[in-house]
This record gives C-alpha cells, structure tokens and sequence, in this order.
DNA sequence: AGAATAAGTGGGGTGGCACCCCGGTTAACT
DNA sequence: AGTTAACCGGGGTGCCACCCCACTTATTCT
C-alpha cells in the first residue's frame, strides 16, 4: 500500500468518525469525503460501501475497550467485571451513536472487530460462569447482540442505556429459572 | 375527507406493508407509490414523510396485539401471560422487520400508537407485579424498549429474538439482585 | 539520477431518490 | 346541472451513491 493512499485512508476514518458523530450513521458519504479534503470516488474505492467506512471506524476506536476487558480479567469479582465492561461497552456504543444498526448486520458477515470484542468478552462471560454466577447456558454472542439492542433502543440516551442493562443483567422476572 | 383520498390512503398503507416486508424499512417510497398505484406526490401529500408512513403500517398491524393482551387478561398465571404476551411482541416486530428503528423514534414522539401498546401491555406488567413476580420498579416503558431492542438487535430472526427475550426475562445474572 | 511502471487520484457522468409545484380532474354539496 | 373545494399525478429540482477514465505520483529498476 503506497504511503498516499495509507494517509488518505487514515484522513477518511478521521472525518467519518466526526461527521458519524455530528450527523449518524447515515451521514452523506460525499461529506465525509469533502472534509477528508478526497473526492468520493477515492473514499469509494477505499471503502466498498457506507458499511465497510464504518467498520473501519468502530474498529479504530475499539481498542479502549478491549484494553479495559484485560484489566478487568483479575478483578476479585467475576460477575462486576461483567458488568462494568457491560457497562462500558453499552456506553461506548451509545458514544459513537448512530453506528449501531450498520453493525448488527457487520456482525453477521463476521467482521473482525467483531471477533476482537467478542474474545475479550468471552473470557470475562466464562470467569462469571466459573463463579456460578451466569447460567453456563448464556452465550457471548447472544450478549453482545443483547447489549447492541440496549443500545440501539436507548438511542443517544446513555443513562437509559444503561438502565436497561442492569435490568437485562437482574433480569425481568428475576425469581423464576 | 373525501372517499377516493381514504381509498388511497389504504392503498397505500397496504402497499407499504407490502413493500417493507420485502425490502425493509429504508424502502424506496417511490416504489412504494408505483406499486399502490398512485403518484409519489400524492404519497408525500398523505403522510409528510418515511416515518409518518411506517406509523400508519404499524398501527394497521397492531389491532392483533391488543387483542391478545385482552385475551390474556384473565390468564390464571400472571407472569406467564407477560411472557407470551412479549414473546407475541418480539415475533410481531420481527414480521414487520425494518420498522423498528423508525419506531424508536418515533416512540419518543409519543405516537399513537405506542399509547396504545403502552396500555395494553402496562396490565399484563401490573399483575405480574402484584403477584410478586416481577420486581416493582420494572416499567412498561423500559419493558418495551427492551424488546424493540431485542428485536431490532435480531434482526429478521424471529428464533434467535425469542431466545434472547428468555435471556432477557430471567436475566443473565439471575441469582443476584 | 532518470526512465519505466504500477498504484492512486478526482472531475464529471449516470441513475435513482425525496420532496414540491401547479394545471387538470373529480367528488360532494346545492 | 353547476359550483366549489379537495384531490390528483406529471414533471422539475437538488442531492446522493457509485462508476469511468484521463491524469498524477510514489516506487522500483538500471
């Protein structure tokens, strides 16, 4: 890859993630462009369509959160190192708002960063289920989705978000198995 | 309102129906006019805009919902006439997929629609909190965007929505409080 | 260093979209 | 039947995603 075209990739993510953030998910690729100071056609060859752009986003701004799940993997209490990095990941969604739907289908195709998350969560989910304290049935992927959603539905409202975390952890109808 | 605006009305509103459970949300509405019959102008006429239009969809669809909270009104176990209440919910907007991040939207909006939804569920909820089932501060609002959540998290998969609801109502920490 | 080459670029084109204006049409009322 | 006001849709505007292609530039080889 030529130094120009690593520079121009690096100025597009740049731009996308302030316009994403100023605007949403569904932010004019050509803006994103225009303040990149490239043409559109660059930024479409770079980036196959608004999904890829926005992967490539999200990923960039990943790193936080994975470096906080191997924080917490010696944390005394399994099930509240879940939680907070629940938390944290229902936050840092709510954060880059807007990206949310565009991931849920990233998600599908496998996507990388989604590999990342889905391994540093893994290890804090399976220490809580060593514990006893999540059923072993509860899966990974089902919980990011779960947390996706939470943060989908709560928009940009980060304190609803992270309301309906805690009741999505407690659960709704907590005596009953 | 005269009888050929009305008779248009419901061609439209069937036609979107049509049209978004093939397509999803983001459905071209030119399509959707071509396909009721009538000139895109006169769409844009009856509902000013994308979301108007999903809200008329949405409500033509709901007369069932309600039903079943009436129906299960008298159900003799409160919180398993919630469960499937909610399950019945979570397959509903899976049907109609693509609507929902349009209605989170407009929920904030207060739609009508979401009143009525509101209400109906708000009885289910209430038993079910009378009998003991589910703790007190749980609330209809949240309950609803958890399960929009859900569902718009799962996308088109009524399955994998149903699963992550169990997930959601026994909570994934279920011993703690 | 200079030439050859392959990678990268962006102006401009295409087709489709949301949304609106306005002259013609038609239901409803007298 | 005649009047009126509501309704209709063809066609226009401006924006967008996405693509083609002639031009530019980094890299490599001698």
């Amino acid at each position: 890859m030529r130094a120009d075209a690593r520079r121009n990739r690096e100025l597009m993510v740049a731009a996308a993630a302030e316009v994403v953030a100023e605007q949403g998910a569904e932010a004019s690729l050509e803006e994103i462009a225009r303040r990149a100071g490239v043409g559109s056609a660059t930024l479409h060859r770079h980036f196959g369509g608004r999904v890829a752009l926005l992967e490539a986003v999200f990923e960039s701004s990943i790193a936080g959160v994975c470096a906080r799940a191997e924080e917490l993997r010696d944390h005394p209490e399994p099930l509240q190192a879940l939680t907070i990095w629940l938390h944290g990941m229902v936050g840092h969604i709510a954060t880059v708002h807007g990206l949310g739907p565009a991931l849920v289908m990233s998600a599908e195709h496998g996507s990388q960063c989604h590999v990342r998350i889905r391994s540093a969560g893994r290890l804090l989910l399976e220490r809580a289920q060593a514990d006893g304290s999540v059923p072993a049935d509860v899966d990974i992927s089902d919980l990011l989705t779960l947390i996706n959603g939470v943060a989908l539905a709560s928009g940009q409202d980060a304190d609803r978000a992270g309301h309906l975390l805690d009741l999505v952890i407690r659960g709704i109808a907590p005596a009953q198995a």
